[in-house]
DNA sequence: GATGAAAGTGTAACCGATTCCACTTTGTTC
DNA sequence: GAACAAAGTGGAATCGGTTACACTTTCATC
């Protein structure tokens, strides 16, 4: 259990200078000759040499890893796009540090303190908070910001992808329209979210181009942590005039809402039309199978990844990626009768 | 946009050397005159200087940062797993570096590769090969390694969590039994993998002490990735003489089981009681709520956070810790007409 | 055989922190 | 006020790589 070779280990085994270890390492950085090559290369096998990531980041600036900062991987929609982005960021030989937040601004913080310090390449990110200095300062050292899903608005020179909130909330509500419903419950997140605003105003447009009637207790603008999804529900339901349909477009809430409105005795979809924003196999087998506005993943992960990387070293201008949501059609709307 | 600063940059800003500056960033090394001090910390400020992880890496041996390979996040329980050791790491001011292996022995090969570079002070991994020389090698780099959910055997050294696989099959199985079925499916993962031989072994193992009759063709061992879970679970179901009841001991394949059960006219618990090996929200929502094994994913989570940490520079003998798995009595149960 | 380009190699200076040790200043005690 | 300990500070080595540059060797060319 003797210490870790080093790159003068290796040199000294094949009898050599360090110099020329590097260039074997690094091939293309200069000439070496075959013999040497073989050489060096077996010493490195013999003594199972590793180049210390830390040596080489040191000299070299921001090596290829990426920061990937989300809310809460216990959410399938967050746990779906680490996945892809893991994958697709190991694919181009980039490694990725996870960390959360727990939509908490201060953990977030010091999320982006670790990372500043990490000098990583690229982070990708769900925002939390509004936290503009600390999202700056990483930019001013050269660091990629890719949001994904939310943004935070004041961060120039931060890439963006996401869905189209604002279609995708017109969506599902225009599919309720059309089905006769006029009273719609909306669940969303916080107004001082991107996606909590975008939905919400989709939602609300919709319903004036419609001349529908809006009535403001019809909306619950919720935290994403926590379980007031079923305490917004719960609420929804017992209103003197309950909604005839309800629309979940807070992702980390669903699962709470449609307990809530399982332990009720509200009948789906005969009683209430249900649309959830969702990806999540589960939404199938739920009876009714749930209709779901499904965020494409993959896709998704793809360009963040792309954009985290493709920025580095470039001073262009920001770029946005939005995506269209797939709405799926199922069981769980029917029309008002 | 100038180059960040660096610690000489923060020491000629308060008129010091860095030998002093670096004492004020590692409180306790060294005295500090509370005059300096303020000076330091003000120029730290005005600079908004980081230092830069790299660096201390290099001169201070592995810092306190984990490697988590998982097999694949978009499995529910990894999934928290994940969130529950992110968590708990960084309450301990440790960071993360996740990188997932998709069930694929050669991505593992190449990320215990980037672990072994990184120097990273532990790992803590759900293995999917026998990659035993490559596990080899990052113990003798001084790396901790501990096994969660499934472990390898012939890498002496690394420590365990589990659940207690035997034992939660036989719960599982007895309780089956208890309910009058004889004829249980089992599917599990592969024979392979330890959690997989373990809880086969476990329900055989019951069924032959109640003295009843094993037929192999109601035992399933499907690998973890893709969608076999539904095949099996079908063929089962369209067997001569179908089972009774069936128990999905493979986590990642219970979406599937359940899809394909439902696609099929068996109803649930009428014709075939269910018990399925998640922790997952949707279990309970699905219909009828499903009687399921629950890995209790927060203290499996800390408990190898802590083995991880503890271990450094440890050399006592391995530790393995088993944690009861909680048997959770739904309505997916009942017993045999 | 002289000549110059290209190939192959080594020396030493970095990258940005930590830390040992020697030095100076301050404070305490008799 | 001498003697000595403690507090405060700085110089320089160090971690393990990369890389600029200088040097030597090889070899084709005239």
């Amino acid at each position: 259990m003797s210490k870790p070779a080093t790159i003068r280990d290796v040199a000294a085994a094949a009898g050599i200078s360090i110099a020329v270890v590097s260039r074997v390492l690094n091939d293309g950085s200069g000439p070496v000759a075959p013999a040497t090559r073989q050489r060096v290369m077996k010493a490195m096998e013999d003594l199972s040499y590793r180049p210390r990531t830390a040596a080489r980041e040191l000299k070299s600036g921001p090596t290829t890893t990426l920061g990937l900062l989300l809310a809460d991987v216990t959410n399938p929609f967050f746990a779906r796009l680490a996945d892809s982005i893991v994958r697709e960021a190991r694919s181009r030989g980039v490694q990725v540090i996870l960390m959360t937040t727990q939509e908490d601004a201060r953990l977030e913080q010091d999320a982006l303190d670790t990372l500043a310090a990490r000098r990583v390449g690229g982070v990708i990110a769900t925002p939390t908070s509004t936290n503009v200095d600390s999202w700056q300062r990483l930019i001013e050292l050269g660091t990629n910001i890719v949001f994904v899903d939310r943004y935070v608005e004041g961060v120039p020179h931060a890439d963006l992808v996401s869905i189209d909130n604002d279609r995708s909330a017109r969506e599902a509500t225009e599919h309720l329209l059309d089905l006769g419903h006029t009273r719609i419950g909306f669940i969303s997140g916080p107004l001082s979210t991107t996606t909590g605003r975008a939905r919400t105003e989709g939602h609300l447009a919709t319903l004036a181009e419609r001349g529908v009637a809006t009535d403001p207790q019809l909306l619950r603008n919720i935290p994403f942590r926590g379980d007031q999804g079923a305490d917004a529900t719960g609420s929804l339901l017992s209103l003197p005039e309950p909604p005839t349909a309800i629309i979940v477009a807070n992702t980390a809430q669903v699962a709470a809402s449609v307990r809530r409105i399982r332990q009720s005795s509200v009948r789906v979809p005969e009683d209430l039309s249900l649309i959830v924003f969702d990806d999540n196999p589960w939404t199938e087998l739920f009876t009714p199978s749930l209709t779901i506005m499904r965020q494409p993943t993959t896709l998704m992960a793809a360009h963040s990844v792309d954009l985290a990387l493709q920025r580095i070293g470039d001073d262009s201008d920001p770029r946005s990626v939005v995506i269209e949501a797939e709405f799926v059609v199922r069981s769980s709307t029917r029309a008002v009768n």
